[in-house]
RNA sequence: CGGAGUGUAGCGCAGCCUGGUAGCGCAUCUGCUUUGGGAGCAGAGGGUCGCGGGUUCAAAUCCUGCCACUCCGACCA
């Protein structure tokens, strides 16, 4: 068999990046370009990873006392120009419904009808801040009834000028938490908390190592009082805004009205936070654990942890595929989520597959391991060097703990990517130097650098953006090229 | 919205300069042989060449208008 090493993704990372990415994407039958544009097709595999997320994160939330409920698609123009930066800020991304009715225009073709004009066009949420307060301000009467936590699992829509997939398309899948306190102090420590929510499950889960921190004033959420976010760091160099929570202040109470009687008896405005993850993530994941051969999916979130493929041959289809079957009941027995590849395909191929989708571990089953009760099992992180063959109790017996080493050793090694490419200068004119120099990564830098005349030019030579002001370096700044 | 590029079979591309029967690789289907890291041979199916005008006996090819997508910027999760 002809076994000149190849890449499973052209081209490679090295090569280009950009179409690395899109390439890895569809081998890995996660997505692909819709009819619409800038939208895109969440594919049943992409689709498996998100409920996973969804799952995961879902539950960490409710752990908070948050609870799910379900706003409309459509908010009232009149809504989204209630608080002024945030109309500011998102007015030119949506898209407007105007009409209810299509009817056939003289040429033959549906066309909106005139007759069916809206009186007050709708907007399609860019963000559901607006159309929740509505509610919360309904809702809230007395300090009694706060704290009020509430998310919702949906799409937005913001009219993109340049959509990736899931980076950034126009529609997008996402949830949005909206909290409502009595004190700014428990605002702040909520948009904290949440914040924090999402590192654990960024980390823990994605292994997507990130920085948490602040963004500087030109960076925040539009009408908000302070935002933080987690910042991962791409292969490329480039950084990913990966989560994002808000500290409103009583910017939106103010504007929509969310008023309440105090301990005091006297009315008082709530405090309100806002924070959000999307399908963004799962671009995030792409490109941070991605090789030259595909996907690799973090077992706790991959839509198959295992995939069983049976190496039959004429003479021992029945053998080896009775074996694979108890193979596969046994770890889905365990609560492994367990793929038995029984297609009829050439093994090659499913073994490609396996590895472009990224399936974090690999189990061949073939008449010798039928034979002895044996398994062979390599892991998608470490490749081929991995293959190891053993006894079907042992690999049961360690297979949680292999996932889990696996899904630490990803974390691991993003992070070390990462700290790698954290560079340290003390000047604005080291700082050029440096992306002169094309360094791929954050710089670090004293947050006052932000203040020298020189800066905005730096900034916007080289495509830079101040990333966040990280909690854990104070009094710095954290600068790099975005997505 | 600027700059660049690309639209030809499911996917990736050649053909265009110099107009003359629409091709290649992979994938698909059939048969046989194979089978532990992308199999071999033989055969088969599959196209309004992005869309509309124009030039011409003749257009994938030349002219022209439009559309879509991708990349790089500006904007943003």
């Amino acid at each position: 068999m002809g076994k000149k090493p190849r890449t499973a993704i052209t081209p490679t990372r090295e090569e280009n990046f950009p179409e690395w990415y899109q390439q890895v994407i569809k081998a890995a039958d996660m997505a692909e370009n819709s009819p619409v544009r800038g939208c895109m097709i969440i594919k049943p595999y992409g689709f498996a990873l998100w409920e996973n997320m969804q799952g995961v994160f879902d539950g960490m939330i409710k752990e908070h006392g948050v609870q799910n409920a379900y706003f409309p698609l459509l908010i009232p123009l009149e809504f989204i120009s209630r608080e002024a930066e945030h109309v500011e800020g998102f007015a030119k991304e949506c898209a407007v419904v105007t009409h209810h009715r299509l009817e056939q225009g003289a040429d033959g073709k549906l066309q909106p009808a005139e007759a069916a004009k809206l009186e007050e066009p709708y907007v399609i949420r860019p963000t559901s801040e607006t159309i929740i307060g509505d509610s919360m301000a309904r809702w809230i009467q007395s300090y009694r009834d706060l704290p009020l936590k509430l998310n919702q699992w949906c799409n937005v829509m913001r009219w993109e000028m340049r959509t990736r997939m899931f980076l950034r398309t126009s529609e997008f899948l996402w949830q949005e938490g909206h909290n409502a306190f009595e004190t700014a102090e428990e605002a702040r420590e909520d948009s904290l908390k949440m914040l924090e929510a999402y590192r654990h499950f960024a980390e823990d889960y994605l292994a997507l190592p990130v920085i948490t921190g602040e963004k500087t004033e030109d960076e925040r959420f539009p009408g908000a009082v302070a935002t933080y976010t987690i910042e991962a760091l791409m292969q490329d160099g480039k950084a990913l805004q990966a989560g994002t929570s808000h500290d409103l202040g009583q910017n939106f109470s103010k504007s929509i009205g969310i008023k309440f009687q105090g301990r005091d008896g006297a009315e008082q405005l709530a405090h309100t936070t806002s924070w959000g993850i999307s399908t963004r993530m799962i671009g995030g994941m792409i490109m941070v654990h991605g090789d030259d051969d595909g996907m690799i999916m973090p077992p706790k979130v991959a839509p198959h942890q295992v995939v069983i493929l049976p190496m039959v041959m004429d003479d021992n289809e029945e053998q080896v595929m009775t074996y694979a079957q108890k193979a596969a009941d046994a770890l889905k027995e365990k609560g492994i989520r367990v793929l038995l590849d029984s297609r009829e395909m050439r093994t090659s191929d499913k073994m490609w597959d396996a590895i472009k989708k990224g399936i974090s571990v690999r189990v061949e089953i073939g008449g010798r391991e039928a034979e002895n009760g044996e398994v062979t099992s390599v892991r998608r992180d470490l490749g081929r060097e991995s293959k190891s063959t053993e006894g079907l109790d042992a690999f049961l017996n360690r297979v949680e703990l292999t996932l889990d080493q696996m899904q630490a050793d990803m974390l691991q090694a993003a992070k070390a990517k990462r700290d790698d490419a954290i560079k340290d200068v003390s000047s604005l004119a080291e700082l050029e130097a440096m992306f002169k120099d094309g360094h791929p990564g954050f710089v670090r830098i004293d947050a006052v650098v932000r203040n020298d005349s020189d800066y905005e030019r730096v900034m916007k030579e080289y495509s830079l953006t101040p990333r966040c002001l990280p909690f854990d370096d104070a009094g710095k700044v954290l600068i790099a090229k975005a997505y």
